[in-house]
DNA sequence: TATGAGTATTAGGCGCTCTTAACATTATGT
DNA sequence: ACATAATGTTAAGAGCGCCTAATACTCATA
């Protein structure tokens, strides 16, 4: 019943897990940000950065800057590993689709403990990334050489999904859209045309469609097929 | 993030659950049976209960009697059939011993989804009960016409384990030593005798032990090998 | 220079779940 | 019949995590 191991309120591990990844999709990390990311009020934040830095797991910069220090690193890792973990093993081993389980793991990486982790591990066998590509903390995964946006590839190239940043997948209906065109990790296609506001159209499995510049610009790829 | 589905209060969730299981043990169900298996003072209780009313939930009757109305036992019978699944599950699939899936489903049973659930009950090919023997609601399982609590069996005789309660997995150590003995479902023993406070020492698998009279009150198993 | 956009904070408050202390009631047993 | 035990309730309060409204500060730019 009651949660044993390293006692932390799931506020808090909701908190760090927002700020490492906003910090991974190279969003600068400010309350304003957190605010978006977790869709609460400004002085709610504001109220448990204080929290959260009195219980040294951040600290706030002069330019209003947040990092982590390094207990919070390790609670923001040990979530997001959980997190993404709990990803792979919910398509994985239960056959759910990426949608369901971006939102399922959401809620399973406050109450996976470090033998369920284990366990998972070994029966996924060590993976390196979540089904988006993402990174799983602690696995030593190194992102290609030539990764780059999905917009920075030139018309009439072909390229490599690497990874959904999360930050797209918090969006609603993103994931949906990308699963059902087929734009994940692994998977190729051909960028067409670029339209001058930066819309992409691309093409995957002989099927042409319109990616926003906005996602175009989050998409990490590879150039080639 | 949010948990979409029929919305409760996860205390609801833990209260109807108390309630199911006291009810399911031969415990009546008071609020004083419910504060000490839920660890929380009376006054919480009363409270609970009375919100828990409001909300229909549950019924008080003139008596202190405590039962579950239909959307009560809706909510329960969820709860509990999502800790029992998970115990199989983490028994059977991420190879977690008995003690540590009870303790772990305490906390899934929160976070499971009629989705997850689905495929869970394909994973496990429909399990009838959980490890320790409680039926899982929804599957239509029967306990065995002959079933009795180990303390009926006569000394001399051997006798089947059909089930632990619940109501002994919440004492701690208690699922341990069970599980250490090899006094668990399927397994057979044999009684040895009765000392005068009904403590009963028994033999499983060649090794003798003792078991509390109010244990060997719970415990219910077959007469015979 | 003034205006507006963006950002953070203070103040006051709410709902949930829990606590302890004190009290009232009911049951039990000798 | 009376003492004791068991049970439930009231009252007051605490902590958490959130809210809105109002305020203050920093910039960039018209």
């Amino acid at each position: 019943m009651a949660y044993e191991p390293t006692e932390h309120h799931p506020a808090f591990e909701e908190y760090s897990e927002a700020i490492y990844e906003l910090a991974e999709d190279g969003v600068p990390v400010i309350q304003a940000r957190i605010s978006e990311r977790l869709d609460v009020s400004r002085p709610a934040v504001s109220e448990m950065v204080r929290r959260m830095e009195r219980e040294d797991l951040v600290k706030v910069h002069e330019s209003g800057e947040i990092t982590l220090t390094s207990e919070g690193k390790e609670l923001a890792t040990t979530i997001v590993r959980r997190h993404r973990l709990a990803e792979c093993f919910l398509t994985d081993v239960l056959g759910l689709n990426w949608t369901d389980a971006h939102s399922e793991a959401g809620r399973w990486e406050h109450v996976i403990s470090p033998t369920v982790e284990e366990a998972m591990l070994r029966a996924l066998g060590d993976p390196n990334t979540c089904p988006h590509g993402n990174p799983i903390p602690g696995s030593n995964y190194q992102e290609p050489q030539d990764a780059v946006v999905l917009s920075k590839i030139d018309a009439g190239k072909s390229f490599t999904v690497v990874r959904i940043p999360e930050e797209l997948e918090w969006e609603t209906g993103q994931l949906e859209f990308l699963e059902s065109t087929g734009l994940m990790p692994g998977r190729s296609g051909v960028v067409h045309s670029f339209a001058p506001d930066g819309t992409a159209t691309v093409e995957v499995d002989d099927n042409p469609f319109g990616v926003g510049g906005p996602t175009a610009e989050r998409i990490v790829v590879t150039p080639g097929a």
